[in-house]
DNA sequence: AATGAATGAGTATTCATTCAT
DNA sequence: AATGAATGAATACTCATTCAT
């Protein structure tokens, strides 16, 4: 594993431990088992590391969804499986999830969120564009737009139920499913068609 | 104004000003028109304040969604004026808003922030429930669930257009017609008792 | 017991606890239920506090070893309950003696030091006296002088025994046994006479 | 010489001058010649220096000691140079040591005591030990303890001259005859073999 | 490319002291 | 005499960054 490639993974164990503001790059140095100065030869910056580490996790989702999604199925099926992986994936990683978005958030980095998340939206935006060419859903959304809504509705749910709420593993599957019964109204699945 | 408002009211604009970690205690306090000791009176330390402000800055939107929501009008309509009103605060706010995000993401006060955000699912939980007795909404919405998801679809959709992507006034209205209609949809307006 | 007392019994009590220098005066006056302006009215500082506290633990050892040491008893007698005493009182205040030692050694409050002793090499010094008349001592003892060396002898082991080194009864005992033997081979008891 | 040695000595210094709760970090780093920084490296706080300069100092006395003990002198010869050598260090070094002193009663660095002094004890321990193998002292004394019993003997007598007392040539040559007159015969110097 | 000791500017935090009540 | 909220000067301490090796 390259010093860069062990820089990222060191960073997020610690980011996740203690937070982002606590966390000094001593601390990460010293998990990645690297010399302090080698670090500034990879990355300026604490800051910096946020859009690798978050690159890796969006990343990281994204194999999950589709790995999860069975393209086979039916549309209805399908997004049922995406809200299952997303919820997934941030029950597993909340912390890190959080801790990406806070980091993002307050630098300069925010604008490169876009293209990190960029892929994320590009893939599911061909599956709506395929659904309702397959007139599975509403002719009228607008898939782009529709998958950045998406997306946002499913991980803003799932941060309140596993970021903010206790953890409760009940409720959480409750709140999925009313997350997926809203989604499934909003597209408006032909069930005929599936 | 007691010492301990005009601290938060110092500090919104501070933070907004310049961003959380660049916020020295000491541009707080003197905004504040106080001395730098009478700040840990009232607060242990920068990010504690995080809750407070967060609470102000909740109630402030609530404030706004309430003002801009006439009950008289259609269902329909109200949702849209939600929207509108979300969206707007978050254009105006969007720094403030962001800063607080992180700030409480990366404190150990994450848990105050269901509580500071209960009474605005509360209200909206409210409008959703009316609505349901009114056959104006899908029956099936659990109003409690919902108004979560509204909220954070919202919520998140705005921030993605004000806060990561560039500010583009028609790239936002289009976005937001695009999100109005999917929660209209997904609540299944009954256009024909409104 | 007026506020002044209070202050001094409370300052023993948080100095032992705490240790000076961690002390702030808002701990002594919590403790002493009185209000932080009031403290000033009676102490212009913490250190000059010490001198106060240093009379009433020196004042409280000269009245042990009094009430200890037999006037009627063999002057040997009278030394071995002498050491007795301060041992005892050493083992038991070890903490708040320290310190007072430490805190008078770090003022300019340095000189009351003799003046708070004089009582006791005072009573010594008497004592030794009346031996040597009795010709029960070395005759070739000076009085005042011998007070201040033995005071500083058994002080100096008992300090030695309780506070730097491990707390152990019968290494204490004997180390008790071995400055009384010093002490009476220094004097040269003339056991003949006691 | 190394950087922990470098501040250890400027620490004695400023100490000496200014005493310890008036000496700032800044001072000691300044005459130095290090960055602040630096001394963080070496040390978490002032007052872990103590054990550190406590054991320079012992050091610096037991060499003194040894330099003044002349051998091949007699017993009570040899004792005199030491409580000579004692009360020399103490009036030269009275501002240090009383710092260290309560430099060391103050923190919880108290237990290093006893091992700072331990090669002091040792010396005269075995001095002891050679005197009573010749005949010299009285054959009752346990060298260990009364090494321990001496230093502090001496010590105290020449803090109570040197610390508290007025400084006073005369009236500290007058003790310290006192002193070692009280040691010869606690000891019983068998002037016939000297 | 890698190291890690040294740096020192930058800031949070403390707490004795004041003073209006 | 007593109070205790407010003060702000004074300092300890941190930690990102550098650079000689």
């Amino acid at each position: 594993m390259g010093k860069k490639t062990a820089i990222i993974h060191s960073a997020i164990e610690v980011f996740q431990e203690q937070g982002i503001e606590k966390t000094k790059i001593s601390d990460i140095v010293k998990r990645a088992g690297i010399a302090q100065g080698t670090f500034y030869l990879y990355f300026p910056s604490k800051l910096s590391l946020m859009p690798a580490i978050a690159e890796v996790m969006v990343m990281k989702t994204i194999e999950i969804v589709k790995l999860t999604v069975d393209d086979e199925a039916t549309y209805p099926k399908q997004f049922e499986q995406m809200v299952d992986a997303i919820f997934k994936v941030n029950k597993e990683y909340y912390e890190i999830l959080a801790v990406i978005y806070s980091g993002i958030a307050s630098t300069e980095h925010i604008r490169e969120w876009e293209s990190v998340y960029a892929p994320f939206y590009e893939w599911i935006s061909q599956k709506l564009e395929a659904a309702k060419i397959a007139g599975a859903v509403r002719q009228s959304i607008k898939p782009e737009r529709t998958a950045k809504i998406i997306i946002g509705l499913i991980e803003s749910a799932a941060e309140q139920v596993f970021l903010y709420a206790q953890h409760d593993e009940s409720e959480a599957d409750r709140q999925k499913e009313e997350v997926l019964d809203f989604i499934s109204h909003a597209l408006q699945f032909q069930t005929a068609k599936g």
